[in-house]
DNA sequence: AATATATATGAAGATATGTTCATATGAATA
DNA sequence: TATTCATATGAACATATCTTCATATATATT
C-alpha cells in the first residue's frame, strides 16, 4: 500500500470519538473489550466493530486470555501520534 | 470546545484524501487555490470545499493577494503531526 | 456434551461526508 | 460600470460510515 494511504487510514481510524475514546482508554494498559465497554458505556458490538478497525489499521493490537480479549496500542509511535495532537489542539483556543 | 473533540477533528480533517492531499500541497509554500486545482487535477469547487474543511478546523490559514488566495498551513505543529504519522506508516509493512 | 460467558460479525437503517453542478461573491481591469 | 478572472458556496446526489439487532464463534465450566 501506498504510504500516503497508511497516513489517510491511520487519520481515519483515529478521527471518530469512538476510537480515540478506546485509543485513550487502552493507552497505558491493555484492557479487555468488556472493560472497554463498560467504560465508554456503549454496546459490545459497536465497540468490537470499532476494535476491528483500530485492529485492521495497525492502531492496536490483540491478545487472547481465556475467554477474554485483550487489546492494547499496537506500539508507541501511536501514543506519540495521540499526544502530538492533543498539543496541537491545546494550542488552538476556539474551534 | 472539549480537547478531545478538537483532536477528532484535526485527526477528521486530515484523514481524506483529497484534504491530505492538499496539506501535502502546501506544506513548505503557500499556494493559490488555483494552482493547488491544477496540481490534484479536481475540480476547483471541490477543492475549495475541502479548503473551508481544513480552515474550519485549524489546519491551514488562508491570505488573499489580489484576486488569488493563498492557502498555507496554520502552523508548524501540523508539518510535524503529518510527518509523525508518516513515519509511523512507513514503519508498518503490510496493511 | 450442554451451558454459560466473552467476543466477533453480517445485515440493515440512519446519518455523515465528498463531489458535482450551478451560481454567487470579490477583486482587477478595460 | 461592465467584464473577466479567481474563489466561495448552496443544493442535490452518491457513497461511506456508525450503530443496532440478531446471531455466530470461541473458550471455560458443569
Amino acid at each position: 500500500m501506498k504510504k500516503i494511504e497508511q497516513s489517510i487510514n491511520i487519520f481515519k481510524a483515529l478521527g471518530d470519538r469512538t476510537r480515540l475514546l478506546i485509543v485513550y482508554s487502552i493507552m497505558d494498559e491493555a484492557k479487555s473489550v468488556n472493560v472497554i465497554t463498560n467504560e465508554l458505556k456503549m454496546t459490545q458490538s459497536a465497540i468490537s466493530h470499532q476494535l476491528q478497525v483500530l485492529k485492521l489499521n495497525g492502531i492496536i493490537k490483540s491478545e487472547r486470555k481465556g475467554k477474554e480479549v485483550y487489546y492494547s496500542l499496537d506500539d508507541e509511535h501511536v501514543k506519540f501520534i495521540v499526544q502530538t495532537v492533543e498539543s496541537h489542539a491545546s494550542h488552538k483556543s476556539n474551534e
